[in-house]
DNA sequence: CGGCTTTACG
DNA sequence: CGTA
DNA sequence: GCCG
């Protein structure tokens, strides 16, 4: 089996000479058609494969990668537009650099000469100034993009990249700050996600969260990140980290991701880990047999099939496999709420005077969602204890809910799953389809077959309604450190079905979701400030 | 060097 | 073991 | 892998 790459075949050369707390073996300069200056690349359209070839190929010629377009004398870029553009460097600035497109290195290294940059400018309006090497003295005052005002808020964190901000100011637990869905270092964080994930496949849980945490707190901080010495301080940020991100600083790559998004073992357990009812052992399992792709997945469950007694589990992974196609679409907002829509206009037949809360990702305000999840109650206490059974009958009679899915097997609608006796939560997971004839979404066109979308419903009882709306909205980090929280510093237990002291169990009231971050002491953090997953 | 969220269900 |  |  193959283990961790771990090769570094090229220490990477810092470019900022003023950052020596951490001694990197610096490689002798090659010599080369791109000695002396300095590139940087911008990686927005670019498949890392991509950036790694283009980072060797620049530094094999000599070329020293800068973190930032402002330090570098030649920016190479796919984008197009100078709007775009100025989302990462000042027109001004982008005036006094070459900014070309990835064509220019590519056929200059293979003609091993600096080919003139005319046909090759990245944007219209840009010209081609021929690069002098810019004294050291120079780098250090950057001209700072004011780039943030034309994102959503949503999608970015809403302190100014130009103020002043200490990372030793992040609090270090996730429940007490604000986290966006998308943050200034984006390609960081989602390298970082890539070796967490292997540690993951590894079955290295205790790393895994590890990095997690160190995503969740880069993703806190609001600034992008020129310098690995202003994240010294950011919490979840240790030497291992560290290390990594002067990489990602001076290469635009951090080696081990390169050398784990080409690592077949990997993809493999990733396409198998994707498929509902497939965790990290299992997939090493399978793998272990000799299966390198979803087709020998379905060979071997079709044999399995006839051999095995326990047919239930067998015949769910062949659900799984014929659904995942559908799985691994995305759900829009639209289509979530129109799913809502049919779904309560069901309820309120049921259980008229209903209350509910789309939860997930939906309620962080993603654009897209990978499933639905939707928290009913009823202010009447006690009244709706039966409504989900009825729910799920209904729509599966009308042909909205096709399967439900109780662990890794599929069933047809009967059973539900609840929590603990006293304050039962109640949940389904099923499979949802809308129907032919919505109007207003083309997802399923007459004649075609209808998408299945995975559907999370829930009823609680209006005591722990909020406790369970909050259980329910993420991120899966957030959720653990409201949970560390509330441990540590109350010795309370916080789950989805309540509130409790751990000495005598007492069951504490939950109001509204503000009144549990008034009860453990937090600052209220709006669902779109909890994406603190990548 | 221990701890890392939580835990019922199938 | 896998799911949320 | 990082924290206390």
């Amino acid at each position: 089996m193959p283990g961790l790459k771990a090769l570094k075949r090229r220490q990477s050369s810092s470019s900022n000479a003023s950052s020596s707390s951490m001694e990197m073996v610096r490689s002798k300069p090659h010599r080369g058609i791109f000695n002396g200056l300095k590139f940087n690349i911008i990686s927005i359209h670019m498949t890392p494969e991509t950036i790694g070839e283009l980072v060797e190929l620049a530094e094999d010629k000599g070329a020293v990668m800068v973190a930032h377009p402002d330090l570098a004398d030649i920016v190479i870029t796919e984008i197009s537009t100078r709007a775009r553009l100025e989302r990462h460097i000042t027109w001004e600035v982008a005036l006094g650099r070459v900014v070309v497109d990835s064509r220019w290195l590519k056929k200059s290294a293979a003609a091993n000469k600096l080919l003139p940059f005319d046909q090759f400018i990245a944007v219209p309006g840009l010209v081609a100034i021929p690069p002098t090497p810019r004294t050291p003295k120079q780098e250090h005052k950057p001209a700072i993009p004011a780039s943030g005002s034309r994102f959503s808020p949503i999608e970015l964190s809403d302190t100014d990249d130009s103020e002043e901000f200490d990372a030793a100011s992040i609090p270090r637990y996730c429940v007490q700050r604000r986290t966006p869905l998308i943050c200034r270092n984006q390609e960081l964080v989602r390298q970082f996600a890539v070796i967490k994930q292997a540690r993951w496949l590894d079955e290295n849980e205790v790393s895994a969260l590890s990095y997690a945490r160190t995503i969740a707190s880069i993703k806190a901080y609001p600034k992008v990140i020129r310098t690995v010495e202003e994240v010294e301080k950011l919490p979840y940020v240790g030497p291992k980290a560290r290390l990594k991100i002067s990489e990602f600083l001076s290469s635009g790559m951090i080696e081990e991701t390169r050398n784990l998004e080409k690592d077949e073992y990997y993809k493999t357990l990733g396409t198998f880990t994707s498929l509902y009812g497939i965790g990290n052992v299992t997939a090493k399992r399978l793998y272990s047999m000799g299966m390198r792709n979803l087709e020998h997945l379905e060979d071997y469950y079709r044999d399995e099939l006839k051999t095995t007694k326990n047919k239930a589990n067998i015949e769910g992974m062949l659900h799984s496999l014929a659904l995942q196609d559908d799985f691994r679409l995305k759900i829009s907002r639209a289509e979530v709420e129109e799913m809502a829509r049919l779904i309560t206009e069901e309820m309120s037949i049921i259980l008229p005077g209903f209350i509910y809360t789309i939860t997930g990702g939906y309620r962080r305000g993603k654009p897209e969602s990978n499933d639905v999840d939707i928290v009913f109650s009823h202010p009447t206490s006690g009244k709706g204890a039966g409504a989900l059974q009825l729910l799920i009958t209904r729509l599966h009679n009308r042909g909205l809910i096709t399967h439900v899915l109780p662990a890794t097997s599929f069933r047809t609608p009967g059973s539900i799953k609840s929590y603990s006796e006293d304050q039962a939560v109640q949940r389904t997971l099923s499979v949802f389809a809308l129907p032919q004839d919505s109007p207003s979404f083309p997802h399923n066109p007459a004649g075609q077959p209808r998408k299945h979308r995975r559907i999370d419903l829930l009823f609680a009882p209006i005591e722990v309604y909020w406790c369970t709306v909050i259980g329910w909205s993420g991120s899966i980090m957030f959720e653990r450190d409201l949970r560390s929280w509330c441990k540590e510093k109350h010795q309370y237990k916080f789950d989805s079905s309540g509130l409790t002291r751990r000495r005598d169990a007492a069951r504490i009231a939950v109001k509204s979701e503000r009144h549990l971050f008034e009860l453990v002491g937090l600052p209220y953090i709006e669902p779109i400030w909890r994406n603190c997953d990548y």
